[in-house]
DNA sequence: GTCTATATAGGGATAGAC
DNA sequence: GTCTATCCCTATATAGAC
């Protein structure tokens, strides 16, 4: 996938400017620290980025990008509604887990830490939009239960992404209970099961066809 | 509750101090702005608190405090564990919708936006503790059904606070069709209905008992 | 492409008059 | 208790040598 040890700076610089940004927050984050970890003089960061918020740009598209490709993957191809749902799940909870700062990045976007006079890009509008047109599809074709996407599809990424990130710095003693690779499926699974009663046409669907339906 | 129309200049700091945490995270915000917007000069802004952080924990002590007050009230008294998690998770909704910018101010925290070597205090852990230690002790008393109940808070938890706070930001044209009163019943609700899904002793509840069961 | 040195601005904080 | 004026530091960004 990537371009093999031999990585540039440019693309270093990405990575430790993702765990600071993740970290500290754009405004938290120092272009001496990004500097400093990279090796190189704070100068030298200008010669690949032209400001601060044209790197914070790059690292939020390369993150968009990645994001998008899991989803477009998870949900092409042959299968039934349903257990595409379950891949992209799947998919998705292993890339929180995986980048928790990208992911902490992304929230702390959606909370207004962005550069002054910043515009809020379309994408994660189009990401979520991805997801729910799915869903949409499927429910009108009776092959998923009603309910609404939005709300459910928000959840989800609420409770995963809140999962990882925050729960750690919230009950740091309680994380470390919940750590390593196997409560992460642990997670996946909770996550799958919790959307399999929501969107199963057979299983009893309760009130969640009203609940939220705004639709 | 509160002490009239009649508020001193140091609360109209901490009401405004806190819409700016909230919008813009600790590094984001200029005590400048916050001196504007009250009326003063940024200067007067030392008389009544002592730095720019000791403001920060006064605006965080305040959302904690009133946090804590209702979290207990809904827990004390009479009635049965249920009903108290209901009124508990209802009142918590409301809570989360009347004041988005304090509940942003929480996330944020949780992210690591705060003050360089700032210590995170164990304000949260506590509340988080008060409602996992009512959640395990009606499950010994086999009164809530059995499933990790520090997985079900936090993920409530993340689920509300997300809702309120980011999808604004993230999905705005979405938001705008879940606002008013009359969807924060329904988000109220639809909480209110997943967690009785899962505690309710009656009910079946699948494999909820094993899942993310770590203690 | 990286360095040293420096420009420029802005933000937190203080001094002291009123 | 609020003001004006100012200090001091740090952070982004630039200039120009190597």
């Amino acid at each position: 996938m990537g371009t093999g040890p031999e990585r540039g700076t440019r693309e270093r610089i990405l990575e430790v400017a993702e765990a600071f940004l993740g970290e500290r927050g754009y405004h938290g984050t120092r272009l001496h620290y990004i500097a400093e970890r990279v090796g190189i003089q704070k100068a030298s960061l200008f010669h690949h980025f032209p400001s601060k918020e044209h790197l914070y740009r790059a690292v939020l598209e390369q993150g968009f990008g990645e994001t998008e490709e899991i989803i477009r993957r998870a949900l092409e191809g042959e299968g039934d509604p349903l257990s595409k749902i379950r891949s992209l799940l799947e998919a998705y909870v292993d890339l929180v887990a995986a980048h928790p700062e990208r992911t902490k990045i992304f929230l702390r976007q959606s909370l207004g830490d962005v550069p002054s006079d910043f515009q809020q890009s379309a994408d994660s509008e189009r990401l979520l939009g991805l997801v729910v047109a799915f869903v949409s599809e499927g429910q009108r074709a009776r092959l998923l239960a009603p309910m609404d996407p939005l709300a459910l599809v928000l959840g989800v990424v609420g409770m995963v992404a809140f999962f990882f990130t925050s729960v750690p710095v919230l009950a740091p003693v309680w994380f470390s209970r919940l750590q390593g690779a196997a409560n992460v499926e642990r997670v996946k699974r909770h996550v799958v099961e919790m959307v399999e009663r929501c969107l199963k046409v057979s299983g009893k669907v309760g009130s969640g066809a009203d609940a939220l339906a705004v639709v």
